[in-house]
DNA sequence: CTGAAAGCGCTAACAC
DNA sequence: GTGTTAGCGCTTTCAG
């Protein structure tokens, strides 16, 4: 029986009374509301919010897809929706995407949509999406089908209504800028694998007459989380062989900074040699040595804008599409140089 | 009306059968069974599952307190127990324990005590604890109340049944060891605040007669993520002062970066001038230049290991008391060198 | 193979 | 101020 069921038998009040009591409704008998409060206490009353959730419509919770939690971009923004949540009584169920991180037969593992459809079912009052690259179509059919209020950060579907853009135009126009008035003609870019965050750099590049490759034997294999060794390790391979571009644009911070460590081993210096741009404006690329010239993300803020605007959307206080804008900004240090040109 | 109810009413079944089917049972008429999948696909029937945890006893749901999310090691646990969780079909509410990283007025703020108390009102299936530092008094007091399974990753209470442990004893004895046999005998340890883990650390130093002191102006105040850039501009101002200790000690790999920095920037010589040591076995520390010694802490694993223990104890497989060790490991590089004996 | 009835813990609407 | 009744969507038990 019912923790609320044997206060009311104790007290000889009715099922409804008892729980609005320990609901905190007012009106009740000073007293009346001191005894079953206290019995509450000594039996460790619990509301169940499973059966508040169903009778009440609202689980109070809300879903947190974000694409990997393998760099402090990510995480940051994470913690800052766990914080607004929780803050305003909301739990976070996370769902990250780490279908490839575990060795693990394909098909044995359960994919997002799974997991969304999951979530679904447990009745989350919001979703929030974080992804840098687009969702498998069959997600993105689970969310059309779903009624449940949506808040995309970054990568947005077409026909999404809210999205928390993060714009990267104009930094990337610097840096184009800024690399051309060195004399660079030619980039490389290393990456963790083929993906769309090279074609908008590409395209700034281009405008300056600066031309990117992204060759296979510059892009990462591996799926760790271990950016700086892989990074490492994959540089100091290419040093090995010969292959020093003038001009290397990592994808992140961290690679940038095995790079780095690769460029020390093989003594090559940094701009000197080879000049080296990172992406993201972690902590680490201002301790470093030479420190990192880099695209910085949006940090501290996203996170809070994105869960208000989704509290705003699950109380139904507005229902307007809307697009707010966060901007990546360009930070000159240390490590992009005149063009060695000599070399290649 | 329930999607239930509309198949069961268009198929003229009863509502019972219409469950069954749908949750998969076998026994029924075939023509039946794809009469009633086809309604249940027109009307994207989502089982509910607040009413199936009701009525069921069991939530398919476990909650994650974390302290923090700020360095890898941390974060590499999360995702390891969230996969497993989630491949078993669980799904993760995540808490931080952030009551300090946002300004905000102490009151204001939901304690960890509140979101505890909240995921047992969700009725969580199981807890996963994974913390560093004591838990306050009130988090235990629940803890104890509620019944719930419960895993410990590092920390835990004395009553605590099952815990993964991680012996850091023979690391730091090797530690103290190395850097006495480097002549060293006063050390200077970095911490973010005043906490515990610096007392086994102490205790391995002093039996090999090195001093480890914690002045409070080696300590970071601040409370921000950013290991590296507080520590860097910490040590630069002690440096400024001329306090250069012969060796230091820091809590975390990411803070030694910091400082390597410093060291650069001030013309400190690593290990000649200064002898340091990081925490963590992060993968920074390998990509620094130097490279860190540091203390590795277990990473891969760990997280698996809880998870799987938290759902042994969840089916009531097996109930044993018990205890798993990981064992943190001594990582010699670069960093560490003969006293610097003369500066001090 | 199918169905009826009771109950999980809570809320909402309305009566007294 | 307090009680009654119905229902949220599902599972379980037992009867046919």
């Amino acid at each position: 029986m019912s923790a609320i069921n044997q206060i009311a038998e104790k007290t000889r009040l009715s099922y409804v009374t008892v729980a609005e009591i320990l609901r905190g409704r007012k009106g009740y008998n000073a007293k009346t509301c001191q005894r079953v409060l206290k019995l509450a206490r000594e039996l460790n009353y619990q509301p169940n919010y499973l059966g508040k959730a169903l009778a009440g419509g609202r689980s109070m919770s809300i879903g947190v897809i974000i694409s990997s939690l393998d760099s402090p971009i990510e995480v940051g923004k994470l913690k800052e929706i766990e914080f607004q949540a929780s803050a305003n009584g909301y739990r976070c169920y996370l769902l990250t995407h780490h279908s490839f991180l575990f060795a693990q037969p394909a098909d044995a593992q359960p994919t997002l949509a799974d997991s969304l459809n999951d979530l679904i079912q447990r009745r989350i009052d919001g979703l929030m999406v974080y992804v840098v690259h687009p969702l498998p179509r069959e997600v993105l059919a689970i969310l059309r089908k779903a009624t449940i209020p949506v808040v995309h950060i970054d990568w947005a579907p077409p026909e999404a209504q809210q999205v928390i853009r993060i714009e990267r135009q104009a930094a990337l126009r610097d840096l184009a800028k800024h690399l051309a008035g060195l004399g660079h003609r030619r980039a490389v870019f290393h990456q963790r694998a083929p993906g769309r965050m090279i074609q908008p750099l590409q395209k700034a590049l281009r405008k300056e007459n600066l031309h990117l490759e992204a060759p296979p034997e510059w892009s990462t294999t591996g799926h760790s989380p271990d950016f700086e060794t892989q990074a490492c390790a994959l540089a100091s391979e290419r040093f090995r062989q010969g292959d020093v571009p003038p001009l290397l644009i990592c994808h992140l911070d961290q690679a940038a900074v095995g790079v780095l460590a690769a460029c020390h081993d093989a003594g090559l210096k940094v701009p000197q040699d080879i000049s080296l741009v990172g992406w993201g404006g972690l902590p680490c690329a201002q301790t470093c040595r030479p420190q990192l010239t880099t695209v910085r993300e949006p940090g501290v803020g996203v996170g809070e804008q994105a869960f208000k605007w989704l509290d705003m959307l699950m109380r139904k206080t507005k229902d307007i599409a809307g697009c707010t804008t966060f901007a990546a900004h360009l930070t000159i240090a240390s490590t992009t140089g005149q063009c060695a040109g000599g070399i290649l």
